[in-house]
Order: C-alpha cells, then sequence, then structure tokens
DNA sequence: GTCCTGATGTGCT
DNA sequence: GCACATCAGGACA
C-alpha cells in the first residue's frame, strides 16, 4: 500500500481555479500531515464544493465574517472550522482572492501513519481532522508545505470513477452535485445514494 | 439494514 | 437562543 509514494506538492495554481474543476482533480491526490517526527498520509477519496455567496450551504452565504475571512484569501490555504462541539472540519480554499469558495475534505484511504484499530480512521470529516490530528492551529496555514499539504504522486495518473452527489449533512443547497468521491471506493464516508451522476452540472 | 438520539462549543442567520 | 458541512450507539425490523 505505501510502496514508493514520492509525492510532489501541488501548487498555487492547482488550487486558484474554478472550484468545481479542483474538487474533481483533488480526488486522487494525497493529504500529509507532519507533526515532529511523525507523518499520516491519506489519499483522498471524497470532498465537497462551497462556492460562494450565493450557495445558501456555504459559511459565506451571509457574507465575510472574521471566521469566513480565510476563504476570501488566497487559493491553497487551510480554512478549518470547529462544529458540533466537538470536531474540526478541513477545507481547501480555491478560486481568486475575494471571490469565497473552499472544499471540504470528507474522507481519506489510509497510506501511512495511522494507528489503532479502526480499519476507516478518515471516513469522514471529523474523524478525519481527529485521526490526523488537524485542530485550529492549522486554520489559515498554507497547503503548499508542511506541516500541512496535499501532494500527487510524480506520475499522476487522471482519475476516472468519479461520482457526483449532493452534499451531505446540509439542510440548504441540496439540489446541487457538489459532493465528488470515487465510485466503489470503501472509505467513502457514506453509501452512495440513488441520486449521483457522473457530472456536477 | 433503517431511524433516532445525545454529546458538546461556537458564531450568528 | 438556536442552528450547525458530525459521529457512535441504541432501538427497532
Amino acid at each position: 500500500m505505501a510502496k514508493d509514494l514520492k509525492l510532489i506538492p501541488l501548487t498555487q495554481s492547482f488550487y486558484s481555479r474554478s472550484t468545481l474543476e479542483v474538487a474533481g482533480n483533488l480526488l486522487g491526490k494525497y493529504l500529509v500531515r507532519e507533526q515532529g517526527r511523525k507523518r499520516w498520509i491519506g489519499r483522498i477519496v471524497e470532498v465537497e464544493a462551497y462556492i460562494g455567496e450565493d450557495d445558501p450551504a456555504c459559511h459565506a452565504f451571509h457574507g465575510r465574517t472574521s471566521r469566513t475571512a480565510i476563504m476570501y484569501g488566497p487559493a491553497g490555504h487551510a480554512y478549518i472550522y470547529f462544529t458540533y462541539g466537538m470536531y474540526f472540519m478541513l477545507n481547501v480554499v480555491t478560486e481568486k482572492e475575494d471571490f469565497p469558495a473552499a472544499i471540504l475534505i470528507r474522507a481519506l484511504e489510509p497510506v501511512s501513519g495511522f494507528s489503532g484499530d479502526d480499519l476507516h480512521p478518515a471516513s469522514g470529516p471529523g474523524k478525519l481532522c481527529k485521526s490526523m490530528p488537524i485542530d485550529l492551529s492549522l486554520n489559515g496555514t498554507s497547503l503548499l508545505r508542511k506541516p500541512l499539504w496535499i501532494g500527487k504522486e510524480a506520475h499522476d495518473h487522471s482519475i476516472r470513477e468519479i461520482r457526483w452527489s449532493p452534499r451531505i449533512g446540509i439542510s440548504a443547497g441540496t439540489e446541487k452535485l457538489w459532493r465528488a468521491y470515487l465510485y466503489g471506493n470503501s472509505y467513502v464516508s457514506r453509501k452512495s445514494n440513488s441520486n449521483h451522476s457522473l457530472s456536477p452540472f
């Protein structure tokens, strides 16, 4: 599983494109967390897009606040927030500066560094941040370098088995197919429901 | 398998 | 005051 992974960090230009494009392209990439001598690596298998002040599920729906300011900043940075009294959520800022958008990293296929009995330690955005670990101390940091970054394999192969479905755990904006996941991958947070598609449109 | 609940803190609508 | 981009555990069937 953890063969000879030679990972190359994604560049800022990767993140500053349209959010749905970045979301699809993040599948199959690797999230790397480094803390002292420890290092966790997980393959991204599920993401969700939150796009702009017109998206009722996006935190920026009500405009810029101190919490959402990072989403208005430059692409390639981490937007992390705390919810339900106990979980952190990791997002990747996308698009141009001043346009608020981000991608929630929802699930990873463990590659290395994970310990414990849980066979699916990062199958969900809350579990992911608990296992790596990721908290508010990383909010606003760059994802282009350690201690938290995303890389691709030197010989990156395109991912074919992408499906799009409604986002999970929201009450408004459920008509949009802005959740992307690797079809058939057992580390996705839930089984696919009937409403999924080959395209987000 | 399904549905429902409790745990818990923060930002704001 | 209340909603919330969650999760694990329980009660069913």
